[in-house]
Formats: structure tokens, C-alpha cells, sequence
RNA sequence: CGGGGUGUGGCGCAGUUGGCUAGCGCGCGUCGUUUGGGACGAUGAGGUCGGAGGUUCGAGUCCUCUCACCCCGACCA
């Protein structure tokens, strides 16, 4: 890519009317665009990045057996009638709308209904099981208040994945499976370290769900950090006797805010029942499927790892997940485009800074975007080339030929 | 939904007890000089002050209504 084709250019300053850091640098850098309180749309750089987070959980998810499809985002309200959340008094965040002959049709806020519906069709034996379908989709929420960014808007795009086992042991099975496919995301997207399996309320099914919270001062929650044992407890179920289940030692637990980028629980029958999914197992008797739901929000994800890894001169995106592995600047008084070429026979992501203005503004824009890997060309070089990492201080000079292996790896 | 605040060129802001042609910085166009950390000079374009109504000789400024945005709280499958 070439930047000067980029129509987004960056913003000296941040606009007024966003606080949170994720907000402001992913706009002055060109990334998102707010539309309204709690919309953003996603521009060229952002859906980069938005897709290499995608690309990931794709990965993982179909690494545990995930086949992924696509929920409609209209709503059949019969279909969530069975569950008992249609009625606007029960469920407050609904976006409602009618068709021409009057049909009221929700738009999808959550998933659950929506799978148990389908697969309701597809699911009659033990054989059709267990299936774990998945979905990234924009879903929309009539959040009362929208807040801190990115981090609670009211469309937004996600990653649901619900699982349909025989009975509770398959779905442990698989429960931790997924457990673990979680932490590889987040460890994959750069924030692992700052992510804690934190135990929540479970609902009705039950005892915990368990959610992934990232330390941050921008994030809603609190939660009670073990850092010894790696986990966490979430504020709403931190009781002595929570504690005592979990082998916690209050003394040991320390108080954090975080932002919780992913959460997963068991449903139990409490979807399976109202819509009556069964099958026949091997003795012809007919039983509940049992269900678990698993998601993430794309667009929180990625706005804590902005949030997270960020500097004062601007983003930092981890290689994983970065709109371009490396960015090119020519600095020189005649620019060439050879070394970009040769980075793209490569199959070398690369945005190249062909635009002719002063260097000192290409470097601060290359800080604000955030790619890890910077590579110079300058006068002051000769036919060497200067590579720097966004997060690292120190400059190295190369060869053209030696740079390009670096960066092959 | 309760409380608090803000709306003035693309972005960030100033605008006094109502008074003349609504300013400043950034950005943008043109010319020239510059060229390793958001260069400098000259010159130019661009706003009718969120919207509607009202008071007044006169409204960005006062009043009423309304819309949007931000913050705190409540809410958050």
C-alpha cells in the first residue's frame, strides 16, 4: 500500500468528545471513525487490523472442531418467544423494528436463540453430535450508555460460538478446550500477559463462567488478581465462600481494573428446553442437548490491545495483529519505490511512505500508526537501510539484501 | 433513565456588561526557501456561531423549546 493512496490522514490532536485513550489514538491514526455515540465505522487501517484479530480466533476456533457459518441479524420474535426474550420489559437492550405489512423483527443482540433454532433442524441423534458452530457477525445492543471508547459501543462485531454436546462430561470436555483456545488468542493478539481467567457468576446452570480480563485502568471491572496462580475472581463473586471453593487465600489477591475481552459459559438445557433440541441416544431414549456459549468482541479486543501496549507517541500493535508488518519511509530527496517493490515480490506486508513532505512528519505518523517494523531510506545512508521496531529505542543499519531476510522470517 | 457539562470553518479553541465586517492555532491551496522528529516566509480559500422560535434598534452573547456529544451514576443477555 501506498500511503499516498490512503485517503485517512493523521490528527495532530484528539477530537473533544472522546476521553479514552483506545478512542483517541485509533482515530488520530486513522483507524475508526465515530459515527455516533457507540458507532464507529471501521476505515482502511482499522478493518486490517480487524481482520488479522478475525484471522486469529478463526484459527483457534477451528482448531477445537468450530465450523464456522453466518446468523442472520433480523430476528424471528416467535423464535424468541420460546425463550422468554423478546418482551422488551425482560430484555431492555433490544434494537426492534417492523416490516412493511407489520411484522416487528429484532435485530440480533446475542446468538443463543438464533443456533437453537437452526440447529434444532439439523440435530436428531446421538451421531449429530456434539457440533460447534460459530459466527462473526455485527451485533447491535441499545446500551443505555455508551462508554470508554471502543470498549462498550452499540454495534458492534463479534465472535460467538455456541456448543452442543450429549451431556455434561462431553461439554467439560470441550468447555476446557475452549478455556485454552481463549488464552491463546489473547496470548496470540499480545495481550497475555495482562489477560486473567477470571471467575464470574455462573447463571442457573452453573457455578462460574469464567471471562478473560485484561488489566487496564480503562476497563469497567474489578477483579481480585492471584498473580501466583494466574487467575482471578470478578468483584460480583468474591464472597468467602467463592474464595474458598476456588483454594483462594484472600490475603494473596490483589485489587485490578480490567476490561473483559472474551467470556465463556455453560448454558446447561436453559436454551435446549424451551426450544425442545433432543436427540436419541444409543438406547432410543430421547435427551437435552447441552450447551455452552463462548464469545468476543473484535472491536474491544482491539481496543485494548491499543489501550495496553500503547506509548505517549502512539500505538504499538503487536506483529500478530498489525494492519502491516513493516513501514516504509523514504526520506530521500529523489524516491524511489524499488526497495517497496521488492518487499512486495516477497509477500512482505508493507505500507510505503512515498508522500513528499518533511521527514519529521513521517516518522511522528509512522509512531501514531504503530507498525512494528520501521525501515528508513535516507541520503545519509547510501544504499544501506535503516530498520527500527516501534517498541524498541535502538536503530540498525542493514544491507538491502540483509533486511530482507530479517524480515522474511 | 437521574445528575453534571459542551456545541463557533476539516480538527483544537477564544469571543468581556448584547454593539461595527466573528477571531486564533493546526490543517488545506499557490509561490519561494527548506528536508532525520509534526520547517520558514509570503499569499489565499474556507464558518452565519447545533437547530427552531422569541426578546431587542441590534443576538455567537439574553429567554423558551429541541437535537447531538462527553463525564459520573444506574443498567449491562
Amino acid at each position: 500500500m501506498r500511503q499516498s493512496q490512503l485517503f485517512t490522514h493523521t490528527l495532530k490532536e484528539s477530537p473533544k468528545d472522546e476521553v479514552s485513550l483506545n478512542a483517541q489514538l485509533l482515530i488520530r491514526g486513522g483507524y475508526i471513525y465515530k459515527e455516533m455515540a457507540g458507532v464507529y465505522s471501521f476505515l482502511p487501517l482499522g478493518l486490517r487490523v480487524l481482520n488479522k484479530i478475525e484471522g486469529i480466533i478463526r484459527e483457534e476456533m477451528n482448531a477445537i472442531g468450530g465450523t464456522e457459518m453466518r446468523t442472520s441479524v433480523f430476528q424471528n420474535k416467535e423464535v424468541w418467544e420460546k425463550s422468554n426474550r423478546w418482551d422488551d420489559n425482560i430484555v431492555n437492550n433490544w434494537f426492534k423494528t417492523k416490516l412493511k405489512n407489520g411484522t416487528e423483527v429484532g435485530l440480533s443482540f446475542t446468538n443463543e436463540e438464533a443456533y437453537s433454532n437452526i440447529l434444532k433442524q439439523y440435530i436428531n441423534s446421538y451421531k449429530d453430535l456434539p457440533v460447534y458452530p460459530y459466527d462473526f457477525k455485527t451485533i447491535f445492543r441499545n446500551e443505555a450508555r455508551s462508554k470508554s471508547g471502543i470498549f462498550r459501543s452499540r454495534e458492534f462485531y463479534w465472535k460467538a460460538l455456541y456448543s452442543f454436546s450429549k451431556d455434561e462430561t462431553e461439554h467439560n470436555e470441550f468447555y476446557e478446550k475452549a478455556k485454552q483456545a481463549y488464552q491463546n488468542i489473547f496470548k496470540r493478539a499480545g495481550i497475555g500477559d495482562l489477560t486473567y481467567l477470571t471467575f464470574a457468576s455462573g447463571g442457573s446452570f452453573s457455578k462460574f463462567s469464567h471471562e478473560f480480563q485484561t488489566l487496564t485502568e480503562a476497563g469497567e471491572d474489578i477483579i481480585y488478581v492471584d498473580e501466583k496462580k494466574g487467575i482471578a475472581v470478578n468483584k460480583e463473586v468474591n464472597t468467602d465462600e467463592v474464595l474458598k471453593d476456588l483454594g483462594l487465600n484472600k490475603k494473596n489477591l490483589v485489587e485490578k481494573k480490567a476490561v473483559e475481552v472474551g467470556n465463556i459459559f455453560s448454558l446447561g438445557t436453559k436454551f435446549s428446553d424451551p426450544f425442545d433440541l433432543k436427540y436419541t441416544n444409543k438406547e432410543g431414549k430421547e435427551e437435552l442437548v447441552v450447551m455452552g456459549s463462548y464469545g468476543i468482541g473484535l472491536g474491544r479486543l482491539m481496543g485494548t490491545i491499543v489501550e495496553v501496549l500503547a506509548d505517549d507517541r502512539g500505538i504499538i500493535w503487536p506483529e500478530t495483529v498489525a494492519p502491516y508488518k513493516v513501514h516504509l519511509i523514504d526520506l530521500r530527496k529523489k524516491q524511489d519505490d524499488k526497495l517497496y517493490q521488492i518487499l512486495q515480490n516477497d509477500k512482505i506486508e508493507v505500507i510505503y511512505d512515498d508522500r513528499e513532505i518533511s521527514a519529521g512528519i513521517k516518522l511522528k505518523d509512522a509512531d501514531l500508526i504503530g507498525i512494528p517494523y520501521r525501515l528508513v531510506l535516507s541520503d545519509k545512508l547510501g544504499d544501506k537501510v535503516e530498520l527500527k521496531m516501534r517498541n524498541e529505542d535502538n536503530i540498525k543499519v542493514y544491507s538491502i539484501e540483509e533486511v530482507i531476510e530479517i524480515l522474511k522470517k
